[in-house]
DNA sequence: TAGGCCATCTGGTCCT
DNA sequence: AGGACCAGATGGCCTA
């Protein structure tokens, strides 16, 4: 069917959500252990060379796969209705309206509705996109893309990271905006 | 092969 | 009433 999910289902080695969730200083002695990517070259110049050196370093990689695949949707048949099967007994007026309705008629609400929800989630897919996009993380075509779980606990950190530097003024603010996972990690303070 | 991630379908619920 | 939102189920793809 219309599998217009184009979107490149790349994904990092999976960073353990904790891990995202922690700060470095908190997960043992070897400093900045973000292993979930490969080092950003998006935004250089907030990253002195010898940093992004050793982001090098201490990321490690996330298994760049050059030919990653692209949008292979698994799109299945609508027949699997084995779902939510324990309905209540609430609307039941809706059923009632539906029970009226004819088999195509049926059929064409089905697949509005999931044409619906396909749009929904491709938009979500778009905004998380550009979460990514403004993420201290990797961007290019030979780097995965971070999943949406790891994206959005990362972004969580950048966050907080960002507003703990703007409350208390650390002396690391003079490499402006902190844009390296290293300063991300081994500076925040929770 | 198991586990992770994802897209999709689907029914229920909430909101306008 | 219709649409948005949500969560569960399912199956496919990919990696370790």
């Amino acid at each position: 069917m219309d599998s217009d999910a184009s979107l490149v289902s790349s994904r990092p080695s999976s960073p353990e959500p904790d891990d995202l969730f922690l700060p470095a200083r908190s997960k043992g002695s070897s400093g900045s252990a973000f292993t979930g990517g490969t080092v950003s070259s998006s935004t250089p110049s907030d990253c002195p060379p010898e940093l992004s050196a050793e982001l090098r370093s201490a990321m490690g990689s996330a298994g760049v796969h050059p030919g990653d695949k692209l949008g292979g949707s698994g799109f299945k048949s609508s027949s699997s209705s084995t779902s939510s099967s324990t309905s209540s007994a609430a609307a039941s007026s809706t059923k009632k309206d539906k029970k009226q309705m004819t088999e195509p008629e049926l059929q064409q609400l089905r697949l509005k509705i999931n044409s619906r929800e396909r749009k929904r989630m491709h938009d979500l897919n778009i905004a998380m996109d550009g979460l990514r996009e403004v993420m201290p993380y990797a961007h290019g075509p030979s780097v995965r893309k971070l999943s949406k779980i790891a994206t959005l606990l990362l972004a969580r950190n950048y966050i907080l990271m960002l507003t703990n530097s703007w409350v208390n003024p650390h002396p690391l603010r003079t490499v402006a905006v902190p844009s390296c996972l290293s300063l991300i990690w081994e500076n925040m303070v929770f």
